[in-house]
RNA sequence: GAAGUUGCUCAGGUGAUCGCGCUUCGCAGCAUGGCGGAGUGAGGAAAGUCCGAGCUCCGAAGGGCAGGGUGGUCGCUAACGGCGACUGGGGGUGACCCUAAGGAAAGUGCCACAGAAAACAAACCGCCCGCAGCGUCCAAUCGCUUAAACGAGAGGUCGAAGCAGGUAAGUUUGAAACGGUGAGGUAAGAGCUCACCGCUUUGAUGGCGACAUCGGAGGCAUGGUAAACCCCACCCGGAGCAAGACCAAAUAGGAACACAUGUCGUGUCAGGCCGAUUUUUAAAUUGUCCUGGCGCGACGAAGGGCGGCCCGUCCAAGGUGUUCGGGUUAGGUCGCUAGAACCGGAUGGUAACAUCCGGUCCAGAGAAAUGAUCAUCACUCCGGCCUUGCCGGAGAACAGAACUCGGCUUAUGCGUAACUUUGGUC
RNA sequence: GGUCCCAUCGUCUAGUGGCCUAGGACGUUGGCCUCUCACGCCGAAAACACGGGUUCGAACCCCGUUGGGACCA
């Protein structure tokens, strides 16, 4: 699993990538050559001071943790919204796999 | 016990599992990558960007003006608008706190409403004395008369207005009224005189100094406002690591507008006036001068740079300047972290701080990494119980390095020391 | 990261020490007009971002916060 920090695959993945939305965040994907995850986290600066930033951020990587093993094969982007806030970690985690399976990606076992 | 003032410390520890950034090593490997090990990894404010510096570039960072900043004194510091000590003023019962705190007798401006008057001294309302006339009242005396009544009446008293003079805040207004309070004094009053306080000026003593204490003199002149302009003293060139340096790649020498192309010398060519020579006229040759073209040299400048202006200085025909357009491009490397650094000690100094000795190496990352879960220990709070204790529950703030330091300001949790005021009990 | 600018009724603004208990326009709202609506007329409510300081007196001057906005190779 890799952080993606190029910016021109980034806006490949918001130009030509599918999306999936839920109350708490969106979901931008893109299949990739490499047998791996790379994931971003866009947290603009509506979501306030750089602490509370840097905290979602950190809520949504250990999140990714969970599906490294499953998930490969795919860029990916996720906008949190601020709902995402609110409630809890394992709360967000049923989300975020629901709206893997509504993607219809492979979750290998 | 309560309320408060000032200063200081810390910013949870350990272990396990799963993860992240950077550096480095090893293995496999040459795909856009993989695996493993080691080291290291946020703050007291990293924040706001309010000051000050280092560093880099802008010509070499020059002079003057403008502009900006600071403003008790002495010190500390690389520097500061910071810090320390002291002085004056103000606030608080107090511990203590606050203080842009130079100049208003260089000049200008402003001081609404109210008030007689708002700045330089007067006018007005008053008070007092004097003058001449008028009126009221009293009245010596006189006329007439027996007397009374009546009439006249020197002089006095009171009153209103006038003239000339004296007078100061009387009595309001106001934030503020040419010293304040008290006593004497006077026609009425007034520093007119006296005492105390204030002020001005002068001297002595103490202090490096701001200033303080004591004394003499003047009798009061100098309203407030300078975080109004201003004056005085001191300081400041401008921009900022997106500074800047190097490398690579790309574009292709683009468009529009503005401005200069002058003067002098000299060479050459052409033309013209005049003269000389040859010569029958005409024509030819040649010389001085003038005009024009070209070349060379010197001077020169519209403009531009030195990011406000002037001086000064530099560039200035191989055109320059401004604007627009096109391309690269969110390219790479360096700058980039060992420093006015941190910790401990000694010495000097009231202190800020300085010097010396010993030790330590402590993020340098592409929009950017430190986290999650569990256990346990420590801390705080709440509840319960058999109250030196145990059990259960809850909590842990403000907040995330982006070139680096020194401060200030703001946000914020817990603890602790000294001191102050106050309540209760002994 | 750095350099700057701004803040007045719901919105756009005027105000540059006293005339400010802050004016105007649009909007809101009450009444009149009309058969009703619109237009028109008369009225009302509504703001100096916050905290200190200077001054007799501050929306205005000074300092500090808070919020918003612009720019950079």
């Amino acid at each position: 699993m890799k952080r993606l920090r190029d910016e021109k695959t980034i806006r490949k993945i918001y130009r030509d990538g599918e999306r999936r939305t839920s109350n708490e965040l969106t979901l931008l994907y893109l299949q990739n050559q490499c047998h791996r995850l790379n994931y971003a986290i866009h947290v603009g600066k509506r979501f306030g001071i750089a602490v509370r930033r840097n905290k979602i951020k950190r809520v949504f990587r250990e999140l990714l943790l969970q599906f490294k093993e499953k998930l490969v094969g795919y860029d990916i982007v996720i906008r949190p919204k601020k709902k995402a806030e609110e409630i809890s970690f394992h709360q967000l985690s049923q989300r975020v796999e629901k709206l893997f399976i509504e993607a219809e990606i492979p979750i290998q076992k």
